[in-house]
DNA sequence: CAAATAGTGTCTATTAGACAGTATTGT
DNA sequence: ACAATACTGTCTAATAGACACTATTTG
């Protein structure tokens, strides 16, 4: 292999390269809140962030100390991006088996003060019932739980405004044009569970509409009944469970969309 | 501000950073190919590759020298790995106004047989009818088209394999999701043309049928007539031309569409 | 007129979505 | 009985997609 005597001719030190590679995570959950007595829950999609620490692991002050941010450190040389996400979420959250993607790259020059840095933006989706788990194990006065809607606002770290921006549209165009809604789902669920998923982002008529929606999902091809189960736990009357079929993938050209 | 105190105690040499960040860019055209007089052309999609040659700029053995390549290059500091693959990008086809998109990261360990290098996989659509002046400028026998379908076949650097296949799949995906089918044609086109677009990627009976195509293009909200303005250069008889209108976004939810 | 692409007429089966009504249960 | 969610009956307007037909032009 000649690969061998070029490698003898190479070195990196010829080149200037990045003083770092991190990768960032936007944690997203969806929280039921209690409106009031004998009313349905309104579903909100939160998304999880950290407050920085005014001193760092050396007791030095720390980079954009008291601002809001997103988790996420940085990559080590024997895993991947996507691997550190998973890592760094695990040890954040301890769930696993968590759904995470990566969405986005952000190395704009000046983006982090410390130098040439970055980024890996990775989503992640933790269903609400899984994440009680971590508020038992921590402290948490140094993570909390946004709204969407209103995340934008603080005084966020580096540019993670733009980073959590991003994966905010990104969550809304998965959520109604992938299953992804399954992960904030547990194994078997309800039409109106479903329904209240996709209710935290769109409006659209066959999906606001109880009937029509509840008519849909048992003709949608990437979703099956549960034969025989059901529930009491979103109303008195028992109601059919239902579950995502494995590995659908089936897309509808625009072009032969209705409109 | 703060930072500048915390900033005097930073020092990334403390850190295993990255040896290199590049960009790729895998470039589609696609390309008419005459089966026959008086009978259409046969469009297929093709993908740029580049020769790896067998010397560096230094007279030294190069790297994977000999196998086919994505084109691309090594980010500088002052640019973020888009705009890097766009100047390598013009560099390469002297066309500017290219349609490109980020689309991967490639960071696996061991990826690159020269150290722990970090390449952003973009790729760029470069209609035929601006591609012919690339091919007068350059004696060309180390850059060629190559049909997606056979390229995968070839003895490929790196791991210019995988990068290739996942930008085949975004590419099929995305002509068929979004409006890029527009970047592979010239402003005003006739809805055979288009339809021979998407025939390269899909058959879908709604696109493949000629006469279902024809009805269903003059009620897309996204493309619109161009009234009076006809072609003969699809067939003899006066054709009507379209155009996409800019910045339509209408996303159809897979819980709403028909299957 | 022959041949080729462009485009229209018309029918059928499907269905989105609306409105109204029925079913099931806990209190 | 009441209230709440889950579901079904039924209608209407829209339309995907198929098949057959007409239109326009060049040679």
């Amino acid at each position: 292999m000649s690969n061998k005597e070029a490698l003898k001719h190479y070195n990196s030190k010829l080149f200037r390269t990045p003083d770092g590679y991190t990768s960032d995570i936007a944690v997203f959950t969806i929280i039921s809140t209690k409106v009031g007595e004998f009313k349905p829950p309104t579903m909100t999609l939160m998304v999880m962030l950290i407050k920085r620490s005014e001193l760092n692991a050396e007791g030095q002050p720390n980079i954009e100390a008291g601002k809001w941010a997103l988790p996420g450190g940085f990559v080590q040389e024997n895993e991947s991006a996507f691997e550190a996400a998973k890592r760094e979420l695990q040890e954040e959250t301890n769930v696993k088996s968590i759904h995470i993607k990566h969405y986005g790259v952000y190395d704009k020059p000046g983006r982090d003060p410390r130098g040439w840095i970055i980024s890996n933006a990775h989503y992640a989706i933790v269903p609400e019932h899984k994440l009680s788990n971590r508020k038992a194990n921590d402290d948490a006065t140094d993570v909390k739980l946004f709204p969407v809607d209103e995340v934008l606002s603080l005084d966020l770290a580096f540019d993670h405004q733009e980073i959590i921006q991003d994966a905010i549209t990104v969550i809304k165009h998965d959520l109604l044009q992938t299953t992804i809604a399954k992960s904030f789902l547990q194994d078997s669920f309800t039409y109106s569970e479903l329904q209240a998923v996709l209710k935290t982002v769109t409006n659209d008529p066959g999906i606001i509409s109880d009937q029509a929606f509840a008519r849909k999902i048992k003709t949608l091809p990437f979703i099956e009944e549960v034969p025989g189960k059901k529930t009491q736990r979103t109303s008195k009357t028992p109601t059919q469970l239902y579950k995502f079929k494995d590995e659908f993938n089936l897309i509808r050209p625009i072009y032969t969309a209705r409109y």
